[in-house]
RNA sequence: GCGGGUGUAGCUCAGUCGGUUAGAGCGCUUGGUUGUGGCCCAAGAGGUCGUGGGUUCGAGCCCCAUCACUCGCCCCA
């Protein structure tokens, strides 16, 4: 048997998974919820290439992190036409696919400030656990433009809090941060390797490592041995220069304002280069999600369009994990899937009848079902009442004779004839009347 | 890349000290009198016990290997 590529998974109907957080209705109706979102918060769909080069995310995400340097699905393309082989990827994020997308379209020149928004699937070489797969879902957003003003971070959270209030999502914690920018960074740096200079031998290897190549990263360092020395570090936040300092305080107390509770956790280094100034997190409590907890998370990037070879822009942006934001939903959303009705048919002559009746009222916006089976009506029935159809059209040869036709409902087992002649307004009256009751 | 756990019917699982024909519930099909669902009752279909080797008179059970899945580390959403 061929089973899914390892560490992927298919999303489901319901009635074919006995694993809500792999349902693909619970899926759109995430996707639903927040589209209407982005919608209010005035963003605009962008659908990027699930392919990009290679260099995009060499120079985007950059070379030293985890992402770039071991988990991506990377390839060489076959030469051809004019083109030599190129090395492409599989995206693993979608930031950059969008600044790319912002800088080769210059749609600076439509708008200051540019809103987009993203769903779809990304994909990193992973080992795979609960919550973590090798292709997983994104719902993502992008404000780029020449402000950098503070009440666009607090906007954007105050949304994703909304989001998942609406979700239902309850139990989780907001994270905020800030890494400074090009001139806060040598400070940090300088920092830790001075503050953990004597102390560097007694850590994990992991943090000697990034003692010499990524000393940021230092901080968020979950090894047991390393967390005394981090806890006594002085907090960066005191180092941020002014300019960093004001934005982060004043992105605290738009948060605040809104009455958004959130925790400043000055250990939060997020695992991308580009980011500057605010960095967030989202973490859930639930006991649904594994241990990758992380809901969702984000920050600022002023410099990555810049990076990418485009002018300078600000950036501000964010990612929900969907896989998890599934997981994390309160309960399994039934699928829609039910139909109105379910055409009985017994004999050749009511079957040939049913086909061209299902057509008259798929057409009309009934969902109607018909199987293509030979059954018994106690057969025909039990199906009808397992596909939960609301009411079943009972056509034998009496009814076909007649030109009387029989309609029962499912609910209650009452049944009335109606006439063939005005067979779809008698269905219809029917379906709307029960709908409303519903 | 590194650890731990689990593999028996479509699904969830039981299977005694190693013993003869491997079970249950759910689901599926059919039936319980003429053309009528759910509840109930009955019957039926469905298994190379993940795979390969080994020990043994005898292996679903013990040993080794392997594969798959899963949870965790790392990292991230």
């Amino acid at each position: 048997m061929i089973q899914v590529p390892q560490y992927t998974r298919d999303l489901l109907p319901a009635d074919f998974s006995n694993d809500p957080s792999a349902f693909v209705h619970a899926f759109q109706r995430v996707e639903t919820v927040a589209r209407a979102s982005f919608h209010r918060y005035g963003f605009q769909e962008i659908r990027t290439p699930i392919f990009e080069r290679t260099e995009l995310f060499a120079r985007g995400v950059g070379l030293e992190t985890d992402i770039v340097s071991k988990e991506m699905f990377t390839w060489l393309d076959r030469g051809g036409d004019d083109h030599e082989g190129e090395s492409l990827t599989l995206r693993p994020e979608n930031t950059a696919p969008v600044v790319r997308a912002y800088i080769q379209h210059q749609m600076w020149t439509k708008s200051d400030l540019v809103k987009l928004f993203y769903i779809g699937p990304q994909f990193r070489r992973e080992r795979g656990q609960r919550g973590r797969f090798r292709q997983f879902f994104q719902v993502g957003a992008e404000v780029l433009g020449s402000n950098d003003h503070p009440a666009i971070d607090a906007e954007a959270i105050e949304m994703l809090m909304g989001l998942l209030a609406e979700l239902g999502i309850g139990d989780t914690e907001l994270r905020i941060n800030s890494v400074g920018d090009e001139e806060c960074r040598p400070r940090f740096v300088e920092m830790i390797r001075r503050e953990l200079a004597d102390k560097i031998h007694l850590m994990s290897e992991a943090t000697r490592q990034r003692y010499e190549t990524n000393p940021l990263r230092i901080l968020d360092s979950k090894a047991e041995e390393d967390q005394p020395f981090i806890e006594n570090l002085p907090s960066t936040i005191e180092l941020l220069n002014t300019e960093c300092r004001d934005h982060f305080e004043a992105v605290c107390r738009y948060l605040e304002s809104r009455g958004i509770r959130f925790r400043i956790e000055p250990r939060l280094v997020r695992g991308l280069d580009y980011y500057t100034k605010t960095v967030f997190e989202v973490v859930s409590f639930s006991d649904a999600i594994g241990a990758q907890n992380a809901l969702l998370g984000g920050g600022r990037y002023d410099k990555l369009a810049e990076t990418l070879g485009g002018p300078p822009t600000k950036g501000f942006g964010f990612a929900l994990g969907l896989d998890r934001i599934v997981m994390a939903l309160p309960e399994t959303t039934a699928g829609p899937g039910r139909p109105d009705l379910f055409i009985v048919h017994l004999g050749a002559a009511a079957f040939e009848k049913g086909l061209l009746l299902a057509r008259e009222a798929r057409t009309a916006g009934i969902a109607c079902a018909i199987d293509f089976e030979k059954r018994s009506p106690k057969s025909a029935l039990r199906l009808a009442n397992k596909l939960k159809a609301r009411f079943a059209l009972i056509l034998g040869e009496n009814e076909l004779e007649s030109g009387q036709w029989t309609l029962r409902s499912m609910a209650d087992s009452s049944q009335e004839t109606i006439p063939a002649s005005d067979w779809l307004a008698s269905i219809l009256a029917a379906i709307g009347s029960v709908r409303n009751a519903e």
